[in-house]
DNA sequence: CATGAATGAGAATTCATTCAT
DNA sequence: GATGAATGAATTCTCATTCAT
């Protein structure tokens, strides 16, 4: 396998565990059955190994959503289902890295950067797809349907990177009646024919 | 003013510049303006120096949340609208830190449980306030509201710390009527006197 | 009491359980239930309080020993008797004392002085109750004689503080046999049978 | 050369002059030319380094006394002559570092253990050896002579240490004498001819 | 290319000593 | 005299980075 993937996994497994300061080189190197000084052959130093790490989780993140955004008609996301498998339990580990890179980000503007583009990527594409389902629709309405998604999204993942909370079925319910009003055209009137009993 | 906390808000200040991990003890020292080892009079190590921060910034963002969500009736959360003075720019270094933190819960088990503390009492106040108003919801429901809208705080809290949103009009106007649905009492039926486009 | 005896004793007390260097002045002000700043008062610095310990360890030690060795005609010392109360189980304490001063010594030649006056003083004492009670002695043999019982003495000592061994009922009566050798007047008539030349 | 046992060495040179306490990881680096990093590659911190060589000395220290005591028939042992090359002389800064040992083993549970468990060793051999030479000694008897023989060379370290023996022509033929009479065979009968009346 | 020993700056923490009150 | 807060140098230990082999 490519050397600078090798590694690079070898860090994610490290920072998943310790966190990106927890980690060493040396750790890096150990987890990856290399040498240490080899690490600086294939990365300039340790925080191009994190940025690298955080373009990884980012890309990867936003693929994830996509995937669980894109549903068919008339559903609500997987995201927000209530089972073992659903998409949120699959990305665990992903969530406690993406916490550890938002957090770095909000002191090192290019992580913010590199995390800003991989979501505008992922908006336009989501919105290029609404749009052609539902030509009539403002695209300012879609983007801010989207953005209410995201936030949403990054919302449970702090709940759950914080307190791992085990929703309850009232929860879900809500949280998909309001997706559904935001995500199915016409939604709202179903939301109606069935209120928040 | 008393030591401790005149130790505490120089830390405060470090962490905010320089997250948890960048910040030394010697930094608080010197922005506290006095010797490394006054400090150790004060706390007993770095950890329950932030830990006394965990403790503070989590308060603290409670007492914030529960200012702003308790409104007078029929109106959505100070929250969300825009304007500058509004309180997640008052509270925009609270923030930071509280990323900080979550981050840090993630992988301690200590700091996890004073949020969650935090949360708990928080949403019990809640409760107790809605029940009042609303005598005849389902505890369920109304703790489940709750969620909801702890949920929304803490992704507006990510994408605001990765200083990614660009509200707009549109944003507000959605994310508003899920407050008024969620929070105000028959504030569902209203939604769907006035749908969002 | 007398200040500088009080913090000397909350000094002894102290280190005894964690030995010189591991007691802080903190230690003894805390122990003597004085402030730190007062200890300053009396002795100059930590060293001189070890220094002053010294001395009255030695000499406890020295008077302790004068005790022991002087004994009724045809008795072996108290030192060596076998039960609970004998008297290196009382001066258990000061034995654990010693051995720190002694180590200490090896470096420190102010200390060195200190222990050798002292047991100079203990020797000319003991020898001149020798001579009175035995007149036709050599002085040079009752000199080699006590040092031999210093040498025992030092011994025990040693292998007390290191093994608390208990010793056993053959070793008692080898020592008391060389004892009474040596102290008792015509016990060397016994040697001259087996001459080693 | 190993720098396990380098490093072994400076540490033994630096303690040997200043004690365990007194010197640092610092001067240990110094004195063996390399770093302060380096040592905690071959030391797991300053704790194991003076474990080591509190066996290195206590292991030397019996070594060196097997050969002393081992003495052909009807001789006094040569650690006891009186010439600037018997083995006392020779291993006199073991004897200031075993000072230190044997004090440090006072508080720490763990070096009592080793120094026990070399002189248990040594004395096992030793008393199998004597009760090949005369196997009609009852063992416990063996077992005594030689834990005097132990407890002289203890003493006549301390004193040593101190610096405080001016040995004599008397004390050497009188530690001899009792030497003798403890370990040639049939040296005790003379003990037993004039019992302790 | 690859290794991993070596470096040394920097971090947390302790503690003898001082000094304003 | 008495206090104990304050100092800061020293200590142990870690780790990103380099470089001879």
């Amino acid at each position: 396998m490519d050397r600078t993937v090798h590694i690079l996994m070898a860090a994610e497994e490290c920072m998943l565990e310790k966190g990106f300061h927890g980690t060493s080189v040396q750790d890096i190197a150990k987890r990856a059955g290399i040498s240490t000084g080899l690490i600086y052959r294939y990365y300039k130093n340790k925080d191009s190994i994190i940025e690298a790490l955080v373009v990884v989780i980012t890309k990867r993140m936003m693929s994830h959503m996509e995937k669980a955004i894109a549903q068919p008609k008339n559903q609500t996301p997987e995201l927000f289902r209530q089972n073992k498998n659903n998409i949120l339990n699959q990305i665990q580990n992903n969530i406690f890295l993406l916490m550890e890179v938002s957090s770095e980000a909000t002191r090192n503007e290019h992580y913010k950067k590199i995390i800003a583009n991989a979501h505008r990527e992922l908006q336009d594409k989501i919105v290029h797809h609404e749009k052609e389902l539902n030509p009539h629709l403002d695209e300012k309405v879609i983007r801010s349907r989207h953005y209410f998604i995201s936030i949403l999204i990054d919302g449970i993942i702090m709940q759950r990177s914080r307190k791992m909370n085990t929703p309850n079925k009232e929860l879900e319910d809500l949280i998909n009646q309001m997706l559904l009003r935001v995500l199915v055209p016409g939604g709202d009137s179903s939301v109606h024919a069935h209120p928040a009993h």
